[in-house]
DNA sequence: AGTTATATTGAAAACGCTTTCAGCAAAATT
DNA sequence: AATTTTGCTGAAAGCGTTTTCAATATAACT
């Protein structure tokens, strides 16, 4: 009774099982699988037949190998964290779904990892092509890729200089102008704090400096205490105002750099006795799903983010598909006005 | 002038490639690389040498065809959409991410598709196992994988009968039942709708079940009129307000089966000029992050979303280690009390 | 009837890696 | 000094497909 429970492997059927079942070559089970050959009647069923009793399903990898093409396009991107990423990644799954494409994701926590089988696990081999949605830190890899002509496009991030790797990316400048515009003029705020994301985030870099021109455009002075560091999350928005206003920096608006931040914001705000938007407008950026829903609903600056994911992963789907890229513009946004900013519904 | 654009495709270097450059052996670049024999220092050298020139990056298919094993593990869902998703995809993530497993998202709308390629794309050979979150009409697939062995783990759904896949899922009856309760004793409601989720969700029926087992316990009567249909979505919880509005039927609460739901329930009812929670109390079920800064803040009920994904995630990667895995008991559920039910914050 | 296309098929060569098997030399034991 | 281990290496056999290439049989033309 002292059986030995060899665990049992189940072995799965492999085309050769197919081809012996049937009767037929191997060559023979591949052509009437993939449809390139004409095959007679009587042995595509007797092959198909073979296929449904195995439950035979090729084998991706062999195939892979055999074709020189894996079918998957990689998304890159640090964390697949903030509300942001949500309907981002909708718009980008859903282009993907339409083509023959598998999505392979791979959060990357920039770790100093050096093994060469990690380092290039998506940029290489286990993708066609891939979606990057990074910081500039990694521009090393970017480059590697680059030169290997891998076919990539970057979100929300222009490549490394001397590169022309195709990106989708906001109107920002567009965007910031009009709600600083609208902060000044509507509603004659004069210290608009701007609540920035992380460093390296070149969307955020890119946000501030229209931030300092729009002021300028407006006559307003720029006061580098106005300028908070925030890192695109609830819990840096809220820190950063704690922060100012423990400093006892005067303000009377702050535009935070994205709707998640402005959350934190709007809490730090209220638990100082701040009314909003009396005491101070908050404005975000975005137009996330929740923005409507605070209170008071948030003003902010709607970014098509969903589109600009879908708009992504077309893009590489055409240059997978071998066809030219028209060069694309930054997506338009949209000032969305709504309470905070100290307008009424 | 009329060149032939011949596109150039850049080959890339193999194993061979490096091997002929390290003057070695194809086995002993694998060998270095892989750190699966003993090589001499100078050899060693040599071969790293020659990947570096030559950016050599292994080619993964090949590899996984020779170890017959993808280091991959699928997750199926069926679309990147709510924010319900978000923290069980960090949660999933970052367990994955610990591995040495990469994960390939797979969203499938049930697509009438029979090609066998698509159908099983990750179910069999893409990954070396997969995370399942379907709803019960993927029966047949499902069982497919499970005769065959196939390491999966489900999420929030309790696999066909028969079967005894591993799967990871909340307290649902815990959390209503306190809900529900808190709903009549502290609030004293009687006529308390319940708003579903979509048909064929198994988190839903059970919700929906608690729901009328906390209402017998509580003596109170089950009125059929009182459960609507949503669809977790903003969208479908306002409609269902809206519906029930117009037919007319009497109720002072309404228990939306997720908080995404229940934005939507706030709207209708504040469109419709009821008070919220004065006139009817509303709470949700996740505590999405949103959910504390709705207006007014949401009770709801938290549910370890995050945690889950993890534990799915680590229960997946505990099978493929070839462990066996204790059985995992409902993650337990916790009453957040904020305004919408009627407290004061 | 003699040729020439055409439709079907199978054998075998990739695809790029890992891994077993041997072989040889150097080191360690008797 | 003879023998056994140990260390390092290359040849070659897969892994499961696709895809030439060639062969055969059949149909279509002169």
């Amino acid at each position: 009774m002292v059986a030995t429970p060899e665990r049992k492997i189940k072995q799965r059927a492999t085309i050769s099982d197919v081809a012996r079942l049937a009767g037929v070559s191997i060559s023979t089970v591949s052509r009437v699988l993939n449809d390139t050959a004409p095959v007679s009647e009587d042995v595509d069923k007797r092959v198909r037949q073979a296929v449904e009793l195995l439950s035979y399903t090729p084998h991706a990898a062999a195939r892979n190998l055999a074709v020189r093409k894996t079918n998957t396009v990689g998304l890159l991107l640090p964390a697949l964290s903030s509300s942001f990423f949500a309907p981002m990644l909708r718009g980008i799954e859903s282009a993907i779904r339409k083509s023959e494409y598998h999505l392979l994701v791979h959060a990357s926590l920039r770790s100093g990892d050096n093994d060469p089988w990690q380092r290039h696990s998506i940029g290489e081999h286990n993708a066609d092509g891939m979606l990057l949605f990074v910081n500039s830190s990694d521009d090393e890899e970017i480059l590697h890729n680059y030169r290997r002509e891998f076919p990539m496009v970057l979100l929300f991030f222009k490549g490394p200089r001397g590169t022309d790797i195709p990106y989708v990316s906001f109107d920002n400048a567009g965007g910031i102008q009009q709600i600083v515009e609208h902060l000044v003029f509507v509603h004659s705020r004069r210290r608009i704090v701007y609540l920035r994301g992380p460093v390296g985030n070149q969307d955020s870099d890119e946000r501030e400096l229209a931030y300092r021109q729009a002021l300028a455009q407006m006559g307003l002075p720029y006061d580098a205490a106005l300028v908070a560091r925030g890192d695109y999350s609830e819990q840096g928005g809220q820190a950063a105002v704690e922060q100012l206003l423990a400093a006892d920096v005067a303000f009377d608006a702050v535009f935070a750099g994205d709707d998640e931040a402005a959350t934190g914001v709007l809490a730090a705000l209220r638990a100082a006795g701040r009314r909003i938007p009396e005491d101070v407008a908050v404005v975000g950026f975005d137009d996330l799903t929740f923005a409507a829903h605070l209170n008071p609903p948030l003003t902010t600056v709607r970014a098509p983010i969903e589109w600009a994911g879908t708009l992504a992963a077309r893009m590489l789907l055409a240059i997978l598909q071998g066809e030219d890229l028209p060069p694309v513009s930054p997506l338009p946004v949209e000032l969305v006005i709504r309470r905070s900013c100290g307008c009424r519904a």
